[in-house]
DNA sequence: CGAGCTAACATACCAGTGGTATGTAAAAAC
DNA sequence: GTTTTTACATACCACTGGTATGTTAGCTCG
């Protein structure tokens, strides 16, 4: 009813995601889709009309933030490129990202409930893992550059991954003792000693 | 009405719990209280007898996994002990937790969904974290044997805790060149030389 | 231009869910 | 032997995600 007739396809589809992830965000994967469409000024007709179904909602939520970290924390590590310290770059990048751990709708969405809301079905299966790919690229400019073994390279992905989301995950509860510098510091020896 | 008119609390808890870690290792959180009670023959007035909600359920059959888990790593760590190399002990409880992440119930359990499933309430406040404290300890021990500055063991804590959460993970989605032996190599070198 | 098709929503409704209120019988307490 | 408590079962409810079915605006094309 206050649905303007003018049709606007593109903005009711942003309006949807917009107030998908606030409400995410604020109340995790529970939050109602009732309280979705309401914010989004339209109903669930619409939003089932542009989402399969509320994973679906989900998914694309998580990969927009997904993504956007991604892109922003590879723009942070190209902006501090070093021509004579190669870990420079990688090591502002994971600064980057850390900044992004402070974020709530990251936080949540991302670092705790994505997982388990997407879980085996999108999240297992395959590259939907984008974090994984930005670490993956990292470390194979240290490959290309022979500070690390290639078939070592897979392995080394994952562990500084894990280490990355746990460090971020850490901030988030924010545990004694552990700050973004102090952990940036320890990522540079650990980097640094890997080959 | 199939239950017997003989009264036994403990073994009906244990049914309960029982039902719900299946259910929940295959289908999710999402798994239905009706399906769980059925399997544990018994009625949902039970099941709302001994625990409170949902989640409550789901919280004691993730500490119970998570607590056995910490349990036998301790035991695998120290079975090994060696007394000229303090990080044998710590490496073979990492091995010993890797295998665990080959567990179905504990994959899906513990690091896929209880995250999200506990997340913010149960998992964020406090020391709820099983796993936190085991490896906090060992790093603890190499604090001790003066291996470790002592004002890193927090940070340090998070980020070996992460890169095992991680590993595990790759694991369980057998991704290529990752493999419990090339984990516990660079995890080999990568405690060697934290300072 | 106007008839028909389709995209973009709205409305009404449903099965199933977690959770609650209430009942009841056996054991334990006194 | 009465009362209280424990250990369940039964009946029920509000609400949820999802579906089936409208309805209307805009575009296509003769």
């Amino acid at each position: 009813m206050p649905r303007s007739r003018t049709r606007n396809a593109p903005e009711t589809r942003a309006a949807i995601l917009e107030a998908a992830r606030q409400r995410f965000a604020s109340e995790g994967f529970d939050a109602s889709l009732s309280s979705i469409v309401a914010d989004a000024g339209i109903t669930k007709g619409a939003l089932f009309h542009y989402f399969e179904n509320k994973q679906a909602l989900y998914l694309e939520v998580w990969t927009n933030l997904q993504t956007d970290m991604a892109r922003d924390t590879q723009k942070a590590a190209l902006a501090n490129r070093s021509p004579d310290d190669p870990y420079q770059a990688i090591l502002a990048g994971c600064r980057r990202y850390l900044e992004w751990t402070t974020r709530p709708d990251f936080q949540r969405i991302v670092l705790i409930e994505g997982r388990g809301v997407l879980g085996m079905t999108e999240w297992m299966s395959n590259e939907r893992d984008v974090g994984r790919e930005v670490v993956r690229s990292a470390i194979g400019y240290l490959v290309q550059r022979g500070l690390i073994a290639d078939d070592r390279a897979s392995t080394l992905s994952v562990i500084v991954q894990g280490a990355l989301h746990g460090a971020g995950l850490a901030l988030a509860r924010n545990i004694d003792g552990v700050t973004v510098d102090s952990i940036c510091c320890a990522l540079d020896s650990m980097l640094r000693q890997m080959k």
